[in-house]
DNA sequence: TAAGGGTTGACAC
DNA sequence: GTGTCAACCCTTA
């Protein structure tokens, strides 16, 4: 497995590659955290920034404001459940912009265990690429975020949909 | 098996 | 408008 750090202030991302893709993109609160995070991976894991020259771009410009589509970036998604790669599938197709919410992902799954959706999202290990943060309650409030409210409406800020409340 | 979670909608005030 | 509460259903311990 391949690591590697990108870190565009005030964001840090931790990226994890395997074989058949993407397997992991968290947010990292401090850059000294990266090299913990890799050796918890075990000895499989190495760091090599080279190997994710395209995702790097890709977050490049997102961060600097521009519509980026992850959508074709290959995803494992064999470490969550059936029902969690459900949801996770369903919330990347929202598109840059967009923001739903958890009634409405509830509602094109076929589900109305909308806590359950949130649970789901909360486990989504691709931050960004699987957009959870555009995922916001039903009066537009911003229902919660793993990485933490502050970085959801950052990056709401980014695409320029903060809600009101 | 029970508890809890990134919610929602209905109902009372 | 705001507060409370039951119901939703999946994951984790």
């Amino acid at each position: 497995m391949k690591a590697a750090l990108f870190s565009f202030p005030p964001v840090n991302l931790f990226l994890l590659k395997g074989e058949t893709g993407l397997r992991e993109v968290k947010y990292l609160k401090n850059k000294d955290d990266y090299s913990a995070y890799i050796n918890s991976f075990g000895p499989d894991a190495s760091s090599s920034p080279e190997s994710f020259a395209q995702e790097i771009e890709l977050f490049k410009e997102y961060f600097q404001g521009k519509p980026v589509d992850f959508k074709f970036l290959s995803l494992d998604l064999s470490r969550g459940t059936t029902f969690q790669k459900a949801v996770w599938k369903e919330t990347r197709k929202i598109p840059y912009g967009k923001t739903s919410s958890y009634r409405e992902l509830a509602k094109s799954l076929g589900h109305r265990g909308y806590r359950s959706i949130g649970q789901a999202l909360g486990k989504n290990p691709f931050l960004i690429i699987v957009p959870c943060h555009r995922v916001l309650g039903a009066d537009g409030s911003l229902g919660g975020f793993s990485a933490g409210l502050h970085l959801k409406k950052y990056l709401l800020g980014l695409e320029k949909t903060v809600p009101d409340k």
